[in-house]
RNA sequence: GCCCUAGUAGCUCAGCGGUUAGAGCGGGUGGCUGUUAACCACCAGGUCGGGGGUUCGAAUCCCUCCUAGGGCGCCA
């Protein structure tokens, strides 16, 4: 099938006067007397090409069946456009009607839909100017991590996307099974998972950090960038049930070289789409009424505060304001209290770092004043918290009395206390919701403005 | 899980106890036009989210359910 010359390589480079190839969606189509108008996007790039079309050259059916929505291919010649609001414009010589869009059913109209009424054609939302932005954007940030973790020879590790337990306690689990749930085989009245495919309870997994980990006490620096499932129910504009993560894991390095790592990972993948995307940014800028160049230079261009929890609540306990959740020593961060760091205090990006160990997870590693553990959060302006990592415990016996602790299953987490009893070594590693960033670097209120198909609480469309 | 707000035409909304429920956009028809979310005229389009109640009378007040959005919690 003939190839169609993608419309940002038109504006990208100089076919004035040349003959080419251009297929993709309407827009808009203004029927003239004489000219027809037609405005096509093959969504390369924010900018559509305007068609000019000869209506003497084309018969009743070609003209007849442009309307927005409709599918085409055009075969033309590139010339400057008379008209003030585009450079250049196709003149038509042959039209090809893939498909038509009938105007009285087709959702959209050439104009501003709300973003919630564009939730509810979700498999029409990517022919908006809106969303089209957003999945380039997306597409560049999914990109450039992997860039920038194979430029440093990082390794890319699957992790499963099925798990045996709840390996971290990060979130509700969602079950997996091949059970006829109206008929689940029981034993003395509990179930019986020996029956089930793996022959025992099987769920999707919260996080692939721990199976990560054995990859990193092997290859050095791996990391990890798949799909995550949590079955919290969570309703709010900032989270998922599905969606996608980064984890990075690396032997041989201590928690300040993590902070090092994840400022220096944000910095670079954030500058490529400052790069790639000055069209899709203005627009989303104003439509979205913040101005996303600037936010995103702010988080590149200086060093991040870096400060111990300690500190960062006596700047909070000093700064005399009413939070709604008082501060003291031992609570978790929450949003205002990070919100007041970034943007009042600092007025840059944050690493708030050896939080009370009662508040994070289990396998980060205990420091020697015997409260805190080696764990650090990236705080963003506006978004809060962008990015949370740790130094592993990779001490045997801490580890194990941690678990005992916790009253956490040993037999759940054999083969991760296994790899600190063969050739352990100090290692750490963090982790960033992808989703999270893009709704930082695109400055969609709503997160299930960020991924194709969005599923959330009480949420499966599509 | 808790709290708040809103569901009226395909979309965005007005009407908030009293005739036959309105506008803009979109759609159809006609006109006009190197147009720019074109413009002008006419036409079509609604069980006012579902159910129940109060009232002489309910889109409007009350109860309830559903859906959507926002805030908080959980978290990425």
């Amino acid at each position: 099938m003939r190839k169609p010359l993608p419309i940002k390589a038109l504006f990208d480079s100089d076919y004035i006067d040349q003959q080419v190839y251009v297929a993709g969606w309407l827009r808009s189509a203004r029927r003239g007397k004489r000219f027809s108008f037609a405005v096509l996007n093959d969504g390369s790039c924010f900018q559509s090409l305007q068609i000019v079309i000869d209506n003497s050259r084309f018969p009743a059916h070609v003209l007849d069946n442009l309307h927005t929505g409709g599918c085409i291919a055009v075969e033309g010649t590139v010339v400057r456009s008379p008209g003030r609001e585009q450079a250049i414009e196709l003149q038509a010589q042959n039209i090809t009607i893939f498909g038509t869009a009938d105007p009285a059913t087709y959702p959209l109209q050439k104009k501003q839909h709300s973003l919630e009424f564009l939730r509810t054609i979700a498999h029409l939302r990517p022919r908006t100017r809106f969303f089209s932005a957003v999945l380039r954007i997306r597409n560049t940030l999914s990109y450039a991590i992997h860039q920038f973790f194979q430029e440093r020879g990082f390794f890319y590790i699957h992790t499963p996307i099925i798990t045996a337990s709840d390996c971290e306690g990060a979130g509700e689990l969602f079950q997996v099974t091949t059970f006829d749930l109206n008929d689940v085989p029981k034993q003395d009245g509990m179930v019986d998972y020996q029956q089930d495919f793996f022959g025992k309870p099987a769920y999707l997994t919260v996080s692939g950090q721990l199976n990560v980990e054995t990859t990193a006490l092997a290859l050095t620096k791996v990391y990890t960038f798949g799909p995550t499932f949590r079955a919290e129910h969570s309703n709010t504009p900032r989270h998922l049930a599905e969606f996608w993560m980064v984890e990075p894991e690396m032997a041989f390095y201590d928690l300040e070289d993590t902070m090092d790592l994840a400022e220096e990972f944000l910095k670079n993948i954030i500058q490529k789409v400052l790069d790639n995307h000055q069209d899709d940014l203005a627009f989303l800028s104003q439509f979205n009424q913040v101005d996303l160049t600037e936010r995103l230079k702010r988080v590149i261009q200086e060093p991040y505060e870096r400060l111990p929890y300690t500190e960062a609540i006596a700047i909070l306990e000093a700064s005399k304001k009413n939070f709604q959740f008082p501060v003291k020593w031992g609570i978790d961060l929450k949003t205002e209290h990070e919100r007041y760091l970034t943007e009042e205090y600092f007025k840059k990006p944050v690493i708030v770092y050896n939080y009370p160990a009662e508040v994070k997870a289990f396998y980060m590693r205990q420091n020697d004043d015997g409260k805190t553990v080696a764990a650090m959060d990236v705080l963003f302006p506006e978004v809060g918290e962008i990015i949370g990592g740790s130094q592993r415990e990779e001490r045997y016996e801490r580890l194990l009395q941690r678990i005992q602790t916790l009253g956490l299953k040993i037999e759940d987490y054999h083969w991760y206390l296994a790899i600190r009893q063969y050739g352990s070594a100090p290692h750490s590693g963090f982790g960033l919701g992808l989703e999270r960033l893009v709704q930082f670097c695109t400055g969609m209120a709503n997160i299930r403005d960020t991924i194709p198909f969005p599923r959330a609480y009480g949420l499966l469309n599509f």
